[in-house]
DNA sequence: ATATCTTGTCATTCT
DNA sequence: AGAGAATGACAAGAT
């Protein structure tokens, strides 16, 4: 029921927010479709996990006891927090894909966003726009997206919460007392509050530094972007492990192909994949300058990629084509759409790389016929005459897309927007990004961060402004100290002065005091401190009204006689001030915070009015529902911060997975050409009874799933092939 | 003078 | 039933 409640009071605000972090649209909409239940986790995560602080129930968290039960899962959702900064962390420090890889399959059964689940995500999001990959439509729309993330890598960083520093301006009721008992209007109190203001000595600056200096440090958390890893070493685990391995060829086992590529891809996820990566890839393009682009679009002609494959002397066929037709034939449908440009080349002879089927060889037969990727490596010059009626249905897979120029722009594109930081900001961001873990670890307000400030709250406080001091790494632990927000504003000068009725609970407000100094409204521990925030004490009960304990103005106009005297006062809450008017006997910090039982056995020791009784019980009341309402206020920035950082993180996410995309593709692309190259080499040794070499049109190398290699029949191959070609057709309706 | 932010408070609901 | 937590709304003061 309260995750339910919370999903609804909270999901729209969070979405909201998260729609508009990530700027437009993002892949949020793929998370949202396909990684709903994750993201809906992350979500929900924050929301729930401020469910259950209980800042201001020091005493209890002093005493240990602070875990509200509510709080319980916050483990596991901290846990899971943890586990995915480390796996960040490690992303950052060039870990093996692979062993990212591991990390990510650990944080499904989290929820969290899988490694794979981008992937799938992807799919889904592109499943509508195979015939137009490169169209208009999905080009902008990814373009936007890229854009946004780019842009909002940017604007994360400057996106720092903006904490208010100035935390000792404060009221300044000096007068209050002399107006505070007429309770029966509120709209009275406020002018008489008012009036008092006015004649109240102007006295705004305070010493602030502590808070200022602690504001600041709140300002250096780490909310800023971040550094992005360095492309991982294209390794073949990882690519045996990203790529979407799919039933293999049945009775098909190509020896000369890369033990890599024998799990082929599924040809729909990664047609699919491609089209969103390689339209996203695009718009990353374009957002990079110009300048990058030409470059990389002019792939040197030394690149050895592109020209290392060099074709027959005899085929006119540009080097495009012979990858394309270099490409397996699984890759050959998965990428046959992408490559618009291919297709209008004049290689319908990729065609030629129909299987082949032997009319005379039942072997052959069970073995070609169980896929076309035997047929898949007739070298380009080979397939210079071959029908025209399979060109269309086996258009080269790779050409246009992974040409190498642009495999190089793409890889370069994804590390300029993800790494699109110097080397200095870079470093930064490294640390800040740091910090921000551990900001996001401690500032979670989870049970476990009040009990680690609660463990550390002796040493941290026992330095007032530690907190202030230390670097963007204690600002994290002062914001989560923030988190306990104690209610202490009110009654520190009050105890020093008047400190009178200590009912020997002493020893724990001193805890509770030196707590507070973890929190800038908690500063008030220092007497100078004390004034945080506003008084406004709009309408006291009206039993409080008794005249007959008009507060003693004529103290507080003796200002200028007792300067101390007039120094405390200002310190001192409206209620403070209405207490020692009514001359409350104890301190207005006890009324707040002491337990109950407590409580009330502290108002039975003293005899007291029932005008003293309702103004303590107004402001044990109104402290209570202070406190409670700055952690609230507390819980929705943590909220919107930790949203903030989901965004980057699932932003990150992103762009790893894309940048591993990239790599995998390449190494695929690397592969296809041996393979290519092997095939024609092996071909071009081969002759006939009478020692002349076969023609290309005429003959196709087919690989065995034994290892064998069999020379058949062209037209055998490409009727097996047009064979294979239909059934992943149907298979699509 | 105005807009925005911060904080305290109240009212209400829920635990 | 009462205490208290949570939170939306409002107002006042600060910036």
């Amino acid at each position: 029921m309260l995750s339910l409640k919370k999903y609804l009071t909270e999901g729209l605000l969070q979405f909201t927010i998260l729609l508009s972090l990530i700027g437009v649209r993002v892949d949020v909409d793929t998370y949202l479709t396909s990684q709903l239940p994750p993201l809906r986790e992350i979500i929900l995560g924050p929301s729930s996990a401020y469910t259950q602080t209980q800042f201001h129930n020091l005493r209890n968290t002093l005493d240990g006891y602070g875990i509200h039960p509510k709080s319980i899962d916050l483990d596991n959702y901290f846990t899971a927090r943890r586990l995915l900064n480390q796996v960040r962390a490690l992303d950052r420090f060039q870990v093996p894909t692979t062993e990212v890889n591991a990390w990510l399959v650990h944080r499904d059964p989290e929820g969290s966003v899988s490694g794979s689940q981008p992937s799938s995500g992807l799919a889904l999001e592109s499943s509508s726009g195979l015939q137009d990959v490169t169209g208009p439509d999905n080009g902008v729309r990814e373009s936007e997206t890229e854009q946004g993330f780019s842009e909002d890598l940017e604007d994360l960083g400057a996106v720092a919460p903006p904490v208010s520093g100035d935390l000792t301006k404060e009221d300044i009721d000096l007068g209050a007392g002399r107006e505070i008992f007429d309770y029966s209007h509120r709209q009275k109190e406020q002018d008489v509050d008012k009036e008092l203001r006015d004649g109240a000595e102007q006295e705004d600056t305070w010493p602030g530094e502590g808070a200022e200096a602690l504001a600041r440090n709140l300002l250096v958390d780490g909310e800023t972007g971040e550094s992005f890893p360095v492309q991982f070493p294209a390794d073949i685990s990882s690519i045996t492990e990203a790529v979407p391995s799919e039933s293999e060829p049945p009775g098909l086992q190509n020896n000369l192909l890369s033990p890599l590529l024998t799990g082929t891809e599924s040809p729909f996820d990664l047609e699919q994949q491609w089209q969103d990566l390689m339209s996203i890839m695009e718009m990353q393009a374009m957002e990079v300058n110009t300048s990058t682009s030409e470059v990389l679009y002019n792939a040197p002609p030394g690149d050895p990629l592109s020209t290392n494959y060099s074709l027959a002397p005899n085929t006119p066929i540009n080097q495009n084509v012979s990858l394309h037709q270099a490409s397996l034939g699984g890759c050959s449908q998965d990428f046959s759409l992408f490559s618009p440009e291919v297709e209008s080349l004049p290689v319908a002879s990729s065609s030629t790389l129909l299987p082949l089927v032997p009319s005379n060889s039942t072997s052959l037969n069970s073995t070609f016929g169980s896929t076309n990727l035997a047929g898949l490596f007739f070298p380009p010059q080979l397939n210079g005459t071959a029908n025209d009626t399979a060109g269309p249905e086996l258009p080269d897979p790779l050409g246009g897309l992974l040409d190498e120029a642009m495999l190089d722009e793409i890889s370069l594109m994804d590390l300029a927007i993800e790494e699109g930081f110097n080397p200095v900001q870079a470093s930064q961001l490294e640390e800040e990004f740091d910090s921000d873990s551990g900001l996001s670890l401690d500032s979670s307000h989870s049970p476990s961060s009040l009990s680690s400030s609660e463990g550390s709250s002796s040493s941290s406080s026992s330095s007032s402004s530690s907190s202030s001091s230390s670097a963007s790494s204690s600002a994290s632990s002062s914001f989560s100290e923030e988190g306990a927000v104690g209610y202490s504003s009110d009654s520190e000068t009050l105890d020093l002065e008047e400190a009178e009725g200590a009912v020997g609970y002493q020893p724990e407000y001193s805890k509770f005091c030196r707590m507070s100094y973890q929190d800038p409204s908690q500063l008030s521990c220092l007497p100078y401190l004390e004034h945080v925030g506003h008084n406004h004490t709009y309408n006291m009960a009206p039993s409080a009204l008794d005249s007959a304990d008009l507060p003693p103005p004529s103290t507080l106009k003796k200002g200028s006689k007792e300067k101390q005297a007039d120094f405390l006062d200002k310190q001192m809450s409206r209620d403070e001030h209405r207490a020692r008017a009514m001359k409350i006997p104890f301190t207005n910090d006890k009324i707040i915070n002491l337990p109950v039982e407590e409580f009330n056995e502290l108002l039975s020791k003293y005899q007291l009015s029932e005008a003293q009784l309702s103004l303590i019980r107004d402001i044990r009341r109104r402290g209570k529902n202070k406190m409670a309402a700055q952690n609230c206020r507390k819980r929705k920035l943590d909220t919107i911060l930790n949203l903030e950082r989901d965004v980057e993180d699932l932003q990150r996410d992103k762009a790893r997975l894309l940048r591993e995309k990239v790599e995998f593709l390449r190494s695929l692309r690397q592969m296809k050409q041996k393979v290519q190259s092997l095939y024609q080499e092996v071909f071009g040794r081969l002759r006939d009874e009478n020692g002349r070499p076969y023609s290309p049109s005429q003959y196709a190398l087919q690989y065995a799933g034994d290892g064998s290699v069999l020379l058949i029949p062209r037209t055998l191959a490409d009727q097996q092939a047009r064979r294979q070609e239909r059934k992943p057709k149907d298979r699509r309706k």
